[in-house]
DNA sequence: CCGCCTCAAAATGTATACATTTATACATTT
DNA sequence: AAATGTATAAATGTATACATTTTGAGGCGG
């Protein structure tokens, strides 16, 4: 096993929960876990660096990024200029055939609703949204910033309670690209990140239910 | 010496042109040159990697990074919507001290013009103006895409022949930021970014003088 | 003359062994 | 008992040696 799959599997378990943020990862037991040498495992960290998935400081552990409440609220805000923008990009762009990628999307992300890949399937009905814009580094970049939201939400265990409003809103956001109302869509789309920006702040440890306060 | 400071070597070099864009970097030299085994050597190239400064493909020579036309174009749309944000958040903070910060790197900006610091002067001018906005990651992101203009800037050996110009464009700019006019601040701005692009665009290999063409 | 295959040289990837740094537990002191 | 210093254990960083993959040159055939 290289070091790519090994950075991959463990970014599946970190962004599913199974490490939550702040935990050390030690060179060592992934190495074991793997069957391989201690090398590749530190290039699968480097990569996970890279990713923003890991933070690593020479000679410290390795451990799962862990964002204050106003590193999140950045993240936001950067979330809601990037996605804004790449939206409206593509709804300029938009032909019918990506039409109907976004309507498969939608779909399989109805039948995922309240299943553990709902992560999954919400991020690939958001990615067919956001790929007729033809802005690869800007979509990963959203990528990345989701999730770095993504490790947090699900490392503090938040359900998916409030996946119907999601699913809801995934729905009106087909709508507006139906009609080409780049406004529109902008509008549900800037609700909805901020719906699970807000939903997530008052899950973080140490701030009891403050939706958007400080900063 | 160790990772860290050889990727910081390195990308003084690469960023400063004595790589151009496409060329390859091989582990053997680098750690020869720094009198090192390559262990560390693959550490420094990871994490150049990670600063987008190198491509890196699994057992395949690292490269520094070379961007098509339509690529150099994304990242100036991208330094364009973050910058322009960033600006404007910088602006509602901004206290009479930051201003002062301000004037101090436009001043040190004005030694440096036609010298080879110039590029360095330009990037910590910006940076005064941005870091009122207290976003730090923007801050990063921004840099970043930075260090990608000057990377083939620096590699296509685009001489500094428009600084007068552009130190004028930092005047003005400071100007808006005194009186805390946004829009007029991020109207300069949006022109001198777009001039930078064309400028580097009108150079770029393969395309002669086809200032924003075909994207 | 051009394209393709083959094979040796070179570069990258990995394992092992060892050095260096950090962290944890324990004893000591106040 | 709390704080501090020290020693031991553990984790990370690096060098060397070897396996694997890529690459580039030369020869072969079209």
């Amino acid at each position: 096993m290289s070091a790519d799959k090994i950075a991959d599997a463990l970014e599946t378990d970190i962004v599913g929960g199974a490490y939550h943020p702040g935990e050390e990862l030690k060179q060592g037991k992934i190495a074991d876990r793997f069957s391989v040498s201690r090398i590749p495992v530190r290039d699968a960290l480097q990569l996970l660096a890279a990713r923003g998935v890991i933070e690593l400081v020479p000679n410290k552990r390795a451990r799962v990024i862990s964002l204050s409440a106003s590193e999140i609220d950045e993240v936001y805000a950067l979330r809601l200029l990037l996605e804004s923008d790449c939206l409206r990009q593509s709804i300029q762009n938009m032909t019918d055939i990506d039409i109907g990628a976004i309507e498969r999307a939608l779909a399989h992300s109805d039948i995922d609703a309240k299943t553990e890949r709902w992560a999954d399937s919400d991020w690939e009905f958001h990615e067919s949204l956001y790929r007729p814009s033809k802005r690869p580094r800007q979509l990963a970049m959203i990528e990345s910033l989701r999730k770095t939201c993504r490790i947090h939400i699900a490392g503090y265990g938040i359900l998916p309670s409030r996946t119907e409003g999601w699913l809801d809103d995934h729905a009106r956001l087909l709508d507006a690209c139906r009609s080409r109302s780049e406004n529109q869509a902008v509008n549900i789309l800037t609700r909805h990140i901020e719906n699970a920006r807000d939903t997530l702040m008052s899950a973080l440890p140490g701030t009891d239910s403050a939706p958007h306060g400080q900063a």
